[in-house]
DNA sequence: ATGTTGGCTAGAAGCCGACAA
DNA sequence: TTGTCGGCTTCTAGCCAACAT
């Protein structure tokens, strides 16, 4: 049975597409993925896309793979247009499908207040019986009950990123009491092919409408890499991308997935270089650190920086990628990362370096005359522009993607630093020295 | 359920490898698919291959993706590896796995003689009843049954591509009578998630085994490239492999998929040199081409030469690859392609141009002391050596697929030439100069 | 010769409160 | 408060021959 598709679909340049309900994408992708807006600058690290394929593919990095001498570990890009993407897996012959969402301009990353967000259990996805609803949640964010039935009851109708509409049996029985979605659970769980562990979210918008979003456990080898290329092709289609995009100031085309990939590699420009150059930071110096619960909520863990250094020397040597060297205060943060970029942290004590926002003196002043971002000079420190155009999404198939499409800087657009940073080694912002 | 996975497993390299079965992944691949012995000589095509991820990623290739000017159009390795690759979908969480099998060296594509190939109904799929055997095949393929019994029935075991055992009732009943599996049928279609219009293919080898493969209809978008990569950096990211090796000598890998591959990109070398080489074609020229049958047999279309020239003279220029524009019989033939390549038809009349096997004049001879190929001198046209190695696999997945891991070539060991072949366009065997 | 359908039946899916944790 | 289980009911999966092509 193929599901309806209705509403508010969207013709964009393609025809046929699909507009995904964006609300729900920024649910799934979860609290700490933020869309650069559409415009804005930006900073590309090939080192991190490398890390998501290399994830994907669950493949390393081949020894033989071509270095490639011209392409910066960092690449300052204009973001250009961003789409969201989710793949739809539906329960008959029909395949995969992309559907695409123009983001809109400047959107920010509002988290829907009116939500929750559950684990399945073993009990929620087994064909024995439904979905037990936490009371809080099912209080909050479904639409009352008339209780004085017996039992009370009602049909809820949820909508999910494609705006298929899923229909279920809400009903509060049992002794205690509890809330159950029962009817149409488990057509909605094996369509979507759900098992224990996997998450569901359901959100209350302001439109009063209920959106229904998924987000499936991290498992191993989510993609297939001999189906289509050689990991060690699309390692080297990456950073071949960027550096003839750089090369040549073209347009180029990414993809990230925010939940399958270690870290974002497409960072707000302002953002990098407030954490770059407005920041001090050193070994010793304790941090903080935001990271997503199980409830898709946010919490900070602490740390302490161990050291600064190149994460690969050999391959991306003066980068600014996973280039702090962090131990994490809570024996249970085994599982973090002890490696960490410096726009990731909260340093707990900052020195500002200098009063003036843009204190570095610049060997070669970067041509004026170019439109200023936030909280720059032109003349302090001005890009080249078009610099990058991005174009993202994510998707409820446990892949979540954002499709980036830019324009690539040419190498001189690097800025040229010759003043040195007290707290930061000097290896560090060598890369910026082209 | 996770099915038991018995018998000839092996292990290797990777350690937690499984084998596949060899006669199982030919009859699979189908009978015009044949795998290069290892340690062979064979002509790679980047065009091909990008054809083969344009075809996957439902995307053509993008007006700004660079050119690679010191990547010829036709590139001479040589066979290091092939291992045969499959997916498994189970019916769990487990998420797809990849498969190996080191392929025999040398190994014929020997199709299995004792089998059929059923394209499935929409009973044979439905979840009312099972599997309806074609009469004939039941009687060619299966064991033979007890007719004297009411009703003769029995049970089959079979193996597929992971060596995983099925079990069917195997029944002859009804009125009239005709041969059906039913107990065990619909676990088998809804763990490989088989739809109507895929195929099964059901083997009886020479070791009393029975085979059980599938062949899944050609779908659409098979793959999600917005998962890993941009098709864009998926194009850059093969050509840059091929460029990549053949400038450094180097070894690269690749993957074929014969069934989802618009045409073979890798030929032996003897098969490409013959084609283009020791046969004369002109426009106006009758030729016969072999093709796949619905039954999984090949039968010959006729058609007729229409003219010679580049595909892609602006990307590809001077390339052998569908090089034959051609005109079919046919009427029912629309759907044929109308470009082919040399090495995939037979001129109904080919005239020998010289008596000697290598009759072209070498600018530069290459280097001697190598081993020669078959049927071909030392002196007249030698290849320098290692030039590549190959590595490939096939799947029950849908997705077809062949792993070939090979040395580039330097740009000096493609042959140059200088004599013109008559009959063939000047601008057609200029790529061989470099 | 074989694809589809109606009838029948066995077994799984699915609703319920009981009972922990 | 909520995960799992035994009991019971409902419905579909699945076996059969009839019928159609």
């Amino acid at each position: 049975m193929r599901l309806a598709t209705s509403g508010f679909n969207q013709q964009t340049q393609e025809g046929e597409k699909k507009c995904l309900n964006s609300e729900l994408w920024h649910a799934c992708a979860g609290p700490l993925v933020s869309l650069p807006p559409v415009g804005s600058r930006v900073v590309y690290f090939p080192q991190g896309h490398s890390e998501q394929v290399a994830a994907s593919t669950n493949k390393e990095v081949d020894a033989h793979i071509p270095n490639y001498p011209n392409l910066p570990p960092q690449l300052i890009c204009q973001l250009h247009n961003l789409t969201m993407h989710a793949d739809v897996e539906t329960d008959e012959q029909e395949q995969k499908d992309v559907y695409l969402l123009p983001a809109e301009l400047g959107a920010p990353n509002k988290q829907p207040t009116n939500y929750f967000c559950k684990t399945l259990t073993a009990s929620d996805t087994s064909t024995h019986g439904g979905f037990s609803v936490p009371r809080r949640a099912a209080e909050k964010v479904f639409p009352p009950l008339d209780y004085s039935q017996t039992p009370p009851a009602q049909e809820l109708i949820a909508r999910d990123l494609h705006d298929n509409e899923w229909k279920f049996r809400h009903i509060f029985r049992g002794q205690p009491k509890r809330h159950l979605l029962t009817t149409g659970w488990s057509v909605f769980v094996s369509a979507k092919r759900l098992v224990a562990g996997d998450s569901v979210l359901f959100i209350w918008n302001e439109k009063n409408q209920l959106l229904l979003g998924i987000r499936r456990a991290t498992r191993p080898q989510t993609v297939m890499p001999s189906s289509v290329l050689s990991s060690d092709s699309m390692h080297i289609g990456l950073l071949a991308a960027a550096a003839h995009a750089a090369a040549t100031n073209s347009r180029f085309t990414i993809f990230y997935n925010p939940r399958a990939s270690p870290s974002e590699f497409v960072i707000p420009l302002a953002k990098y270089v407030k954490a770059v150059y407005h920041t001090r930071v050193s070994v010793g110096m304790r941090f903080r650190m935001l990271f997503e619960t199980e409830e898709s909520s946010v919490r900070r863990y602490m740390g302490t920086i161990t050291g600064i250094s190149d994460l690969d020397p050999v391959r991306w040597p003066n980068s600014h990628w996973r280039s702090v060297k962090v131990g994490w205060d809570e024996s249970t943060a085994g599982e973090r990362q002890p490696r960490v970029s410096l726009w990731e942290i909260e340093p707990l004590t900052t020195f500002p370096m200098y009063s003036s926002p843009f204190p570095l003196r610049l060997k070669r002043p970067w041509p004026s005359g170019l439109p200023s971002f936030h909280g720059m000079k032109d003349g302090d420190m001005s890009i080249n522009s078009p610099l990058m155009w991005l174009q993202g999404g994510v998707g409820d198939q446990g892949i979540q993607s954002l499709n980036f499409q830019g324009y690539g800087v040419t190498p001189w657009m690097q800025p040229r630093l010759d003043a040195s940073i007290p707290g930061l080694q000097p290896d560090v912002y060598q890369a910026m020295a082209a």
